[in-house]
DNA sequence: AATATATTGACCACGCTGGTCACTGATGAT
DNA sequence: ATCATCAGTGACCAGCGTGGTCAATATATT
């Protein structure tokens, strides 16, 4: 039904739910906005996705598959190397959000969520979903060699990761709204390793 | 009137409507919640503000207010010392979070605000509000030479920032919810000299 | 006791809600 | 040309929560 959809009419409906559901709880978020945003009718999307909760969970089984496979389960750990891990994972994020620019915002509106209408699913879903593991994992199997001697330790992984969130937020508000031309996103990649290079100066070893 | 209150049901009231206003947009903040969470009657909210307008600009320069008088203007930059002042900093939002949870998602609410209905006021407020230039000028008289020479530029500066912000942001989740015991966050400043410690080790000469 | 002031909460008209369904338009088979 | 099938529309519904009011009550002051 919904799945083979022309993908043009597929992604507007999806990107109106995210961007409905990524500043509103759930309770207050309108599937009357989100037909209006999509350009679609009110019925139609009821008939794809029978009520609001499913349209809701639909969208959050979408997003963390979405992120599963697009985002961590194509980052390279084999080398151990936090900057570089960091470093893939923001250029995927970054990717993904050009895409769906409401994705960030509407899984930490679910964090949030305690509407007892779906709160119960939630938690399930995010149960049965295996690769969370290796979200944490990542970060498990790390060469320590690589930092300078006097970095070793866990709170500097902690400032590291916590830098280049910041940094990624920052490049993704950059071009959120504006018309993603592919030279404009070179350019925010270049500005990207630009970071990159201070904190492995920074940190790492020479 | 509203002013001389009773501190505490102040205290609740302003609370109470920065939760509600933090997480929703204008529109969609309900005064009855309000109400309920301050523990309050509906007759005296609207005695004391009039309407839901002026409450939520009430609101707005108090906490402008707040934000300028103990969090901007109480930090020295004489000594140009970056990881000083984001250092003073972050230990004065700390302690105003303490005090009212909610003042920083406030605030970025009202950065997306749209509704027409307050969009032009809160702009002119922030036009009338003289020490926001403070707030950008706190990074403008820096003493570079603290820095290790490959990192006398913009963007380390800015890289720090993040960190800082990163920081200060976690640390605030830690004892969200939580009642703050006096030794409790004497415990996480230690924390925070920790994580300060290891940006100094990184960028600043030894 | 009398007056003035602070506070309550039931009440109102109204707008928006999630969801429905009789209808329309398009497509393709005969 | 006729018909059957089905994707898609949007006016419509009962119900709920809205910002705001105000007669009634509780409290403080004289």
């Amino acid at each position: 039904m919904f799945e083979n959809l022309d993908p043009d009419k597929k992604e507007r409906i999806l990107n109106a739910a995210l961007a409905e559901f990524a500043h509103k709880e759930y309770a207050d978020a309108s599937t009357n906005n989100i037909v209006t945003t999509a350009q679609i009718s009110k019925g139609i999307l009821f008939r794809y996705f029978g009520n609001k909760k499913n349209l809701y969970l639909y969208l959050y089984k979408y997003v963390r598959n979405v992120i599963d496979n697009e985002i961590y389960s194509q980052v390279d750990t084999d080398k151990g190397d936090l900057i570089f891990i960091l470093k893939e994972l923001g250029i995927r994020k970054l990717e993904v959000y050009k895409r769906h620019p409401d994705v960030a915002g509407f899984i930490a509106q679910t964090k949030r969520e305690k509407s007892s209408e779906v709160y119960e699913d939630l938690m399930s879903i995010e149960r049965e979903r295996s690769s969370q593991l290796r979200e944490n994992y990542l970060f498990n199997n790390l060469d320590m060699t690589l930092f300078k001697p006097e970095f070793r330790n866990e709170n500097t992984i902690k400032l590291i990761r916590w830098t280049l969130d910041g940094c990624t937020k920052e490049l993704q508000e950059n071009y959120k709204g504006q018309d993603i031309q592919d030279p404009a996103i070179d350019e925010l990649l270049k500005d990207y390793d630009l970071y990159i290079d201070i904190i492995r100066q920074a940190f790492y070893c020479r």
